[in-house]
DNA sequence: TATTGTTATACTCTATAACTATA
DNA sequence: TATAGTTATAGAGTATAACAATA
């Protein structure tokens, strides 16, 4: 579930009258300056996004939609989006895997991959071939053209990641973002 | 513009017929297992997804999509959804902003916060005054409500972050990954 | 001529129900 | 009875064009 950032949930309640929380904590650096009326806001300024930065769900979206912009400009010459490449890297990894299994891996809803298979699949990417211990599941595998084009998206996918990301972050601090991003997810 | 951690290039091209790229260079630690083929993939078996983890990219989007999850469920019962509860902040620190400001300050398209606007209008929670300096602009302000809620709201993102973050990652490296996250998307 | 806010609208992404074939 | 894959479809998110009012 949940493939959106801005996402919504399932049903929104109305608003509760309520009581003021006891306290208006501001974890760590928050600093609101607009609020505090050096002059009026004019039409041209900034907005103070202070206390929004504080917040590790506003900054992981932020980056993640960053990062996908740069992916989505480095992949297009390869037809391929983020959702794509993913598809065909898992299948050149897991030759064999099934449907259900791709959706597992990338929490997409079984419906939601079978117009991205059957594009794959009319592309000459990817065939499905009987499985081999259960009739109802179809095997995954790439073609040699699926292959070679998984291939060059995985060279490209790396060298984005040291070229472009490598601007902002040294290696070692890459690694441990990403280290830090797979404890905040894995639970 | 990008809202959506799966977006799709606005236009994508057909696959080219390419050669295969120099390398299959794997960055890190990748060690695809199953494709190494101890033993063929059964239906059951969860996919190998060590090459997308040593990507930025693929980790950020989890991980935003952990926390927006924790978020949407925290913030249910108070009836608003991320972007809600951002609009809401950024007119509480910036009282008298604008819609164009909102829409720079999070990247929302402006016909996408017409509708948000309306809605909260709506609930009592913002009013709209005559901006002081340009006849064509409303200032953003909140009720009593909504500043209300807003506060509430605020420290129960604040509380959010301490404790169910808090069970993954230490107050300072939470810090540390916060402050890498800017400097990916800070550019 | 440019910008604010808006309407209308198209397109994409995400989610649910229901069906079939097989286990 | 449960699961793999599919169809149809609803709903939410994102995007562009075009307009009136004001700068």
């Amino acid at each position: 579930m949940l493939g959106v950032l801005h996402a919504e949930a399932p049903r929104l309640m109305p608003a509760k009258s309520t009581t003021v929380a006891s306290a208006l904590r501001r974890p760590r650096s928050a600093q609101p300056r607009a609020s505090h009326g050096a002059r009026p806001l004019t039409v041209s300024d900034a907005l103070d996004t202070t206390y929004l930065e504080t917040l590790l769900g506003y900054n992981a979206r932020r980056a993640a939609l960053t990062v996908i912009a740069v992916f989505l400009k480095r992949m297009e010459p390869l037809g391929l989006r983020p959702v794509d490449f993913s598809v065909l890297t898992l299948i050149a990894h897991n030759p064999g895997a099934t449907s259900r299994q791709i959706c597992s891996a990338l929490d997409i809803l079984p419906p939601n991959l079978v117009g991205m298979l059957k594009s794959l699949q009319k592309r000459g990417l990817v065939v499905r071939r009987p499985h081999p211990s259960d009739g109802r599941a179809q095997g995954l595998h790439l073609t040699p053209e699926g292959l070679a084009l998984q291939a060059q998206a995985q060279a490209e996918a790396s060298r984005l990641e040291r070229e472009d990301v490598g601007l902002a972050l040294s290696p070692a601090e890459l690694d441990t973002l990403i280290g830090l991003l797979q404890r905040v997810y894995r639970r």
